[in-house]
DNA sequence: CTGAAAGCGCTAACAT
DNA sequence: ATGTTAGCGCTTTCAG
């Protein structure tokens, strides 16, 4: 299993054709400007001939900087952290940093941590999407490496933190289809784990507009499922199959909303006139679904403003006195799949 | 802007702490058989005490691998690359390597070739998709890593690749269009720069079709934009307004037809019975909407599996004899927005 | 304008 | 069972 050492051409290869030394050939390489203009030619022949490609695990060795800022989300294919980490590459490439993206798999927070803190050496800083993080795990972590997390609540750690409101976001769709006439709303989507996890938060959300409506909560219309667009599906043909009667749905998500507006679709039922249909997240989908949904949109571009901000600082200033916690309001998208207030 | 020296923890730093060699240190963290119990201890206690974490870039420089291989797409937020890379990522966790996702920003082929071919050695190989360039630019690059390309046509290169038969794929879904009756199919989205690049490659087949049908083709049909929904919104809309007659739309790819379905949904236009859709990458999305997408189905675990094969067989024996050139087929998948055949 | 020396943090190979 | 030596490929001093 051993590699090829001999194919690999180094900086001391170049050197050695061209003559001059390690030391002209990386003052060429990283333009660099007291080289002789001669010599710059003899080198730069010299690596297009040897096909030479600077080592970057020893680049970064020697500076003890990457250029990479690594976001760690649980999903890839979830519109909402794709759309989320094309945000913040479109931001950090201003600041000459790269966005890579890598997968921690979700709910299993073993793993999670795991790649993500093993690997935070490799990058100059990083944005970390917890899920359902043990708040205890990430108390334990030593290291001051620039890190921002994302997602949930307020959770006691050192790390900068960047939420969006999920509990009033929640609040304000559920108020909304209560104040609109519905009086049985199915909450949809999310694993039924406690913890202070995305689906709890969003969950509370919608328990507090029903107690602020005075409105009580049936708890079969909880259909707790994973997030994928077959889970809303599923979710909807079960309370239908189950001759559960419903007027509305809160999806935790809009991609189970989309599953949800098909198996509405898929049993003859109207939106909204028979039942209303809110999501969340706003993905770019969203408005162009038919009939568009109406969701709660989390300040997409406030979000990764408030991101990248705090991890450049971090990573130009170093750490940080106290941790910021920042809480990004949620705001209602009104579109078709929701009767208008009055 | 000098790094604090002082907080970072070397395995020096845990080996003074502990009283033993950094070698041992080195085996401690690497599970290496031949550590006493006692010296372990000692040693894992300094490693909590300090804070340390591998340096990986150290490690890297030394090992000459890093077990990640980089995955470079156009864009993250296209669900057909979002959903590619979690395919990726889920095989290439079974050979213990990870999968890193990084944006090339599509057609700037200059940025692309940088930003792949620069990093190539932080990767233990490369998979690029390609989706604009120049095949003399790849041929010029001079390296033995690991690359296997994905997306377009035929290219010569010294490099693995494997594609989607996208010609044959557009002139099956234009030919049933054709074949149920449809005489003014409107072609829908991708940038109209010559090359052989994949709108190209569609509307190749698109041309084909009708050849083979004997329709005539009016240039008008010719919607060229961009990929996002709003392109395929806006496309469709144009043409209404300009009151330019179709009975069917083949767009370039599912995101567009989301856009047009949304817009032909707004004109009060039913599908198919008015204009049939037919879409283009089977991503999850299009079983989902409403009505559900007809589409062609690039055989997504066919491809995600041979990239796997190719891209981990060259990692492990290094470089191959020939180049291989996989042509993965397409197949038509008929849902609810095109009208089945007789 | 160019070069020599030193060392970034780690680990394979060889002592002990 | 543990330590020593050497060096991965690059770049930062500091001398020419």
């Amino acid at each position: 299993m051993r590699q090829k050492a001999s194919t690999v051409v180094t900086m001391a290869d170049v050197a050695r054709s061209a003559g001059v030394s390690t030391m002209t050939v990386s003052n060429v390489i990283n333009g660099r400007p007291r080289v002789g203009a001669e010599t710059k030619e003899r080198v730069l022949a010299a690596i297009g001939e040897l096909g030479y490609q600077v080592n970057l695990a020893a680049r970064h060795l020697r500076a003890g900087r990457t250029g990479v800022v690594g976001l760690a989300v649980p999903e890839l294919e979830n519109p909402y952290f794709a759309q989320l980490a094309g945000r913040l590459a479109d931001r950090f490439e201003a600041h000459d940093l790269r966005v890579v993206v890598e997968r921690t798999g979700a709910s299993r927070e073993r793993e999670m941590e795991a790649v993500a803190f093993s690997r935070l050496r490799m990058y100059d800083g990083l944005i970390l999407s917890v899920v359902d993080i043990d708040p205890a795990e990430l108390g334990q972590l030593r290291t001051d490496a620039p890190v921002v997390l994302i997602g949930e609540r307020a959770l006691p750690s050192r790390f900068d933190h960047v939420m969006m409101d999920n509990v009033d976001g929640a609040r304000q769709a559920t108020a909304h289809l209560l104040a609109t006439g519905a009086r049985r709303v199915a909450m949809l989507g999310g694993e039924p784990d406690g913890a202070a996890n995305m689906p709890a938060l969003r969950a509370e959300g919608y328990a507090l507009a029903h107690a602020e409506a005075a409105v009580p909560v049936d708890p079969r219309l909880n259909i707790r499922s994973s997030f994928r667009l077959q889970d809303g599906y599923e979710g909807i043909r079960a309370l239908l199959d189950r001759g559960i009667g419903f007027d509305a749905v809160f999806a935790l998500n809009d991609v189970v909303a989309m599953g949800a507006l098909r198996a509405l679709a898929d049993a003859g039922l109207r939106v909204p006139a028979d039942v209303q249909v809110i999501g969340f997240d706003d993905i770019d989908e969203a408005a162009y679904l038919v009939p568009a949904l109406s969701t709660v949109s989390p300040g997409h571009a406030e979000m990764a403003d408030r991101i990248t901000a705090l991890l450049t600082a971090q990573i130009t200033d170093g750490p940080t006195g106290e941790p910021q916690e920042i809480v990004v309001p949620a705001r209602l998208v009104h579109r078709a799949t929701t009767t208008p207030l009055s």
